[in-house]
DNA sequence: TTAATTATGGTCAAAGTGACCAAGAAAGGG
DNA sequence: CCCTTTCTTGGTCACTTTGACCATAATTAA
């Protein structure tokens, strides 16, 4: 389906940034246009704001539709607005970060027309990677999503020590190792944290502070000694 | 002039927080409507973006359309869509922070539409004085407007310790004193700092890293001990 | 049984922070 | 002209935070 733009008016879209982690790996999805412009390139999912709805009813409405979850977490990131960015005619983006948990889709990829792609971090650049183990070159996104992308891991990052995003991205932040949200925190920074000055520094944000507390549980995760669990309040 | 807008299309305007520093005092200017919607009461200035220039054009453009001034630092803040916030139609609004430095306007503001509001920054929460002293309640504000510029003021107090956005402040980025760059702090965070340890401070992380250096001139403002002017590098 | 692996707890020095004190350099008022 | 006030500048000191390690506990794999 080709959709035609009047010339003389301004349009207004959304454009999600869907992250999720697992394998230690933080991944992000994204779809192939079939259809010009930017025909056969990779491209965050998106579409146009309804007259009634708002912008964030339409980010998490094409996130439904798209995945079969209702508890992802959305952020608006940024308005883009230059003018030549669309060929089609005059579209504005408003970019939202999505975070999905952890084993929030499972195989749920297979159904749908999005792909997922490995994103390394190395601080305010990034490198994608298919899963075919292809890297994919920024010439291969289209129109301007390639900052989005950026800016997406900038907010991030610089949101990662001083909000609760980090939990976000575990199975259940009502369960869960500190192990596991060191691995999200590693995936995210792009680099390797001591293991006890993380656990100090997560213990005295949020243990200390009642926000976070430990369960009488403890589980397996293959190798090594068992971990404790630990589960966010409220 | 009033303005019909299409029921059957989406209208982006960006609305501007203009900021300014002085008599240690932070301040926003607002301009009286005088046409309905919100009829008599204050707004931040704003206008509809073209449909060939970009919101951040757009911003400037009305910038320099009320203000004698081109040196005004700007950023986009957030985007506000929701479906009902103006009257009017579908309009969505580009929120822009923009920052005038000190002395900017002297009495440029005469000659517009514009009136000067005291901030007080109670942490997230803030109050406006106006010139006459009458404080002005947040019922007498347009649109989503307080929603705007209570963004705008935590945004500010965010980026002040890991940016240079004080800076943008000053009279002259090229020629400032340290108790004056500690004025504007003071105005942004709404407390009293420590003298001794803000210019500690200040000094490890710029001048230090040579991004700010100090001239051989000293400067009398008043009373007290002269103070040495610095300046930011490139 | 041993080695490898992950979790957890602790030490220690360096760096950073907040509260305070003191001295230098000017203006203003008797 | 002296004294007080005001602002600038430099310093101390205890406390906290941070980064780099070391050590031990509890499992699995070989």
């Amino acid at each position: 389906m080709h959709i035609t733009l009047s010339g003389d008016r301004l349009y207004v879209a959304v454009d999600l940034m869907i992250m999720i982690y697992g394998d230690g790996k933080l991944r992000l999805l994204l779809s192939r246009r079939v259809n010009p412009p930017f025909d056969g390139l990779w491209a965050l999912p998106g579409r146009f704001v309804g007259l009634d709805e708002s912008a964030e009813d339409a980010a998490r409405r094409l996130l439904e539709e798209m995945l079969p979850i209702d508890s992802a977490y959305l952020e608006q990131l940024y308005t883009f607005t230059g003018v030549g960015r669309d060929p089609r005619g005059r579209v504005i983006s408003v970019g939202y970060l999505a975070i999905v948990p952890a084993g929030g889709l499972d195989g749920a990829l297979a159904g749908t027309i999005l792909h997922s792609f490995d994103i390394d971090t190395l601080s305010s650049e990034f490198a994608l990677t298919g899963e075919d183990g292809r890297p994919l070159g920024k010439e291969e996104l289209a129109f301007d999503h390639e900052a989005i992308i950026r800016m997406g891991i900038v907010r991030l990052q610089g949101k990662l020590d001083y909000t609760e995003i980090g939990f976000r991205f575990l199975r259940n932040p009502e369960c869960f190792s500190l192990g596991e949200l060191q691995d999200v925190h590693e995936a995210i920074l792009g680099k390797k944290l001591d293991d006890s000055n993380f656990r100090r520094g997560i213990l005295a944000k949020y243990e200390k502070t009642g926000r976070m507390v430990q369960t009488d549980k403890t589980v397996r995760s293959g190798r090594g000694r068992p971990s404790g669990l630990y589960c966010l309040k409220d």
